[in-house]
DNA sequence: CGAATCATGTAAAGAGTTACATGATTGG
DNA sequence: CCAATCATGTAACTCTTTACATGATTCG
């Protein structure tokens, strides 16, 4: 047995809002949600269909004549996006880092090394942290944006917050290293 | 075409300190690496093999008789992780972290909803933070430690930092929130 | 109209998880 | 000796990514 959908979940969270294209879905991974999930459409258009055919969704009578089909999301989905968000979680978030991997291997004399990989992970980090606070600006203007979009605006304050964190520890460190 | 293999550098790296079984380098994902990679012995077994066959890795002399079979690693392995070492790392790091998303679908109405998710998640990491403190109190008791698995030190202090700062962010993000 | 792209979808293949299997060893 | 577990390995199945495919639309 495989690992436990999790897929399904944000596709109703997501159609929760608003009906959607399977197009406009995969955009949103490119988005807050991709900061703790990713998805391509390849994965995304069979499972629209999957969860029609389970009556999690259907289809919108928007715009039907058109080439783009927009999904909403049923009462039965509401219900199953509701579970699935009072079930609590009790694993941990799942990192996969390839900069700390590497610094597992290296040894104290490998300087130069070291130094390059704390460089190269601090503009990595730098450059998505610039990308985060600019949809933050133009996002979440004024007070009544938060509100309304309560979720989006405390997952976004997170993963800067997460970005701003692993950005301190990489130049204090790499100063203490030198 | 499937996502770039991580998983027989990850084991050349544990294999460039000292020689180890299978077991072993299983064994080795439940404590720092398992912060930032996951595998389990399903997949190590196989790949050893392959490895193997490949030449990256051999079987040691270290108790050939008794049913566990020490692999160690070859020059050409020592040059293969060296060289991955130095490729640069250009992708962030993937986290899936179903706390922040079941926090996207929320909204400032549902507070007990947001208070559980919260709490529980709070709960959830200061357990990880004890036992990560716990192992950095355990082995890195002194300078020395410190010198001899410097690599192991860094990402042992990387991943108490990024918890630290989630603790940090979950307390009063929650505080503002009440 | 022809080229680029959009929106949807399918195919192929390795990655990763859970469950099952097996012979050796240990411990009461 | 029998049960538990250890160490290794296999099997089945889903996840995930990359590449390929196709008809509609847009734009110069």
């Amino acid at each position: 047995m495989p690992q436990k959908r999790i897929l399904p979940y944000i596709i109703l969270g997501l159609l929760q809002e608003c009906p959607l294209t399977g197009k406009e879905i995969t955009l949103q991974f490119k988005n807050e949600i991709g900061e703790f999930w990713k998805a391509s459409h390849s994965q995304i258009y069979p499972e629209l269909t999957r969860m029609q055919a389970d009556k999690w969704i259907d289809e919108s009578e928007i715009d039907k004549d058109g080439r783009k089909k927009y999904y909403q999301i049923t009462s039965l989905g509401k219900q199953i996006l509701a579970n699935w968000i009072n079930e609590p979680v009790i694993e941990l978030p799942l990192n996969r880092d390839l900069f700390s991997l590497k610094l597992f291997f290296v040894t104290q004399k490998d300087a130069e090394v070291i130094e390059k990989l704390f460089n190269d992970q601090i503009i990595l980090i730098s450059e998505q942290l610039k990308h985060l606070k600019a949809r933050e600006a133009l996002l979440f203007t004024d007070e009544s944006q938060i509100q309304e979009h309560y979720g989006h605006y405390l997952i976004l304050k997170r993963a800067i917050s997460r970005q701003e964190g692993q950005l301190a520890w990489l130049k204090t460190t790499l100063a203490d290293f030198k």
